[in-house]
DNA sequence: CTCTTTTATTAAACAATGTTCAATTAATAA
DNA sequence: TTATTAATTGAACATTGTTTAATAAAAGAG
């Protein structure tokens, strides 16, 4: 068959990100494949080939996806709050919930490794780059007379060791296999990371 | 041919662990192949198979020659320190050292997931909480009173926060591309989990 | 020393993967 | 109506992990 033209190139494309997105939910990243997608959306291999430059590159509009929905989230609960250290708090609770959630989302999202001749497009850097930067943004706001370079670099220390807890927890790697709670963990890093930021 | 008997199960499988970490290091953990691996050490692939159940299986005897000589390292340098706030700090200068000098096997040993039908071996999971433990043991030192729960749990939040660092710098994904020195950072957090835990 | 049994090793085959491409067919333009 | 353009397919490709029947050498029995 040849040209059906039942849907334009830039639906094909949202149909396969959604439908890939469903498919690493229900049977695991690992599980992923471009003919699984292609038959879920009722086309084959080749007409992904047809939309997208790579099967990196279709994961990487999965993930740029999933970090928008993680994001829409968290800002989705920190609205609603006044406090700059309330809404880190509440960042990090709701980047936990996300990743309880949809944990093989959230692992593709830092396990997918693009192949050296791919760069990472700036768009998703920057969308990873969106939760530090508020994370820095509300710590300024809880010592504005603190210069800019030392804020920057505890929001980075401070939600990268977040990150850490959540990865090492997610993928069962955290010591005694998770016997301490994510949350209570990631409440004594916040504690520590915020009392020292204060003090200085 | 047949039975050729140059080495012994043991050898084979010792030279095909050396041969795959030494092709992690050049070509990436991406690029590792059953016949990479066999080829290197002159046998065939059905030989690999002959002496582990898996890859995967494989994959797991890496990680964990990878895991021992991390610690090792590790060990080597904390011997000499006596104060505990120093060999905390050791060890985490030297596990940002190893897994800077050797980043593809350091992390194929937390992004390799090992399929749920092949459950991960008891003595993996064991060297992994060596770090954890060593942590806890110098925290136990730092403050005697303390009681023990306590410490296993800051020492679980300290290690994966630096753990944390690690990785997202490791993989390019830190705010600002890793504008921040690691070191830095993990300064920073151990800083401020120590001066929370003395305080409390 | 000879015959049998055991077992290490290979080569070939398998299914599944990402990827490419010529053929086909429908929409669009002339 | 015809010619051009482009979407879609199906089949092919090389490469992956994995299995297996054939083979040859070592080990054991007599």
């Amino acid at each position: 068959m040849g040209r059906r033209s039942d849907h334009s190139r830039d639906e094909i494309r949202d149909m396969a990100v959604s439908a890939a997105a469903k498919i690493v939910e229900k049977v695991g990243y690992q599980s992923l494949t471009a003919r699984k997608v292609a038959s879920e959306i009722g086309y084959t291999v080749g007409t992904l080939y047809h939309v997208f430059h790579n099967f990196d590159d279709l994961i990487m509009h999965v993930n740029a996806q999933t970090i928008d929905e993680m994001a829409a989230l968290i800002q989705r609960h920190i609205r609603k709050k006044r406090n700059p250290e309330v809404r880190i708090r509440t960042m990090a609770e709701y980047y936990v919930q996300y990743a309880t959630d949809h944990p093989d989302r959230w692992r593709l999202v830092f396990e997918h490794e693009p192949p050296r001749s791919l760069a990472t497009p700036a768009r998703l850097k920057e969308r990873r780059d969106v939760m530090f930067e508020m994370v820095a943004d509300n710590l300024r706001e809880l010592s504005p007379e603190s210069v800019s370079h030392e804020v920057e670099h505890t929001a980075t220390a401070l939600w990268s060791g977040i990150h850490g807890i959540c990865i090492l927890a997610l993928t069962g790697k955290l010591y005694l296999g998770g016997a301490f709670s994510m949350v209570k963990l990631i409440d004594t890093l916040i504690d520590s990371v915020i009392n020292e930021f204060r003090r200085v």
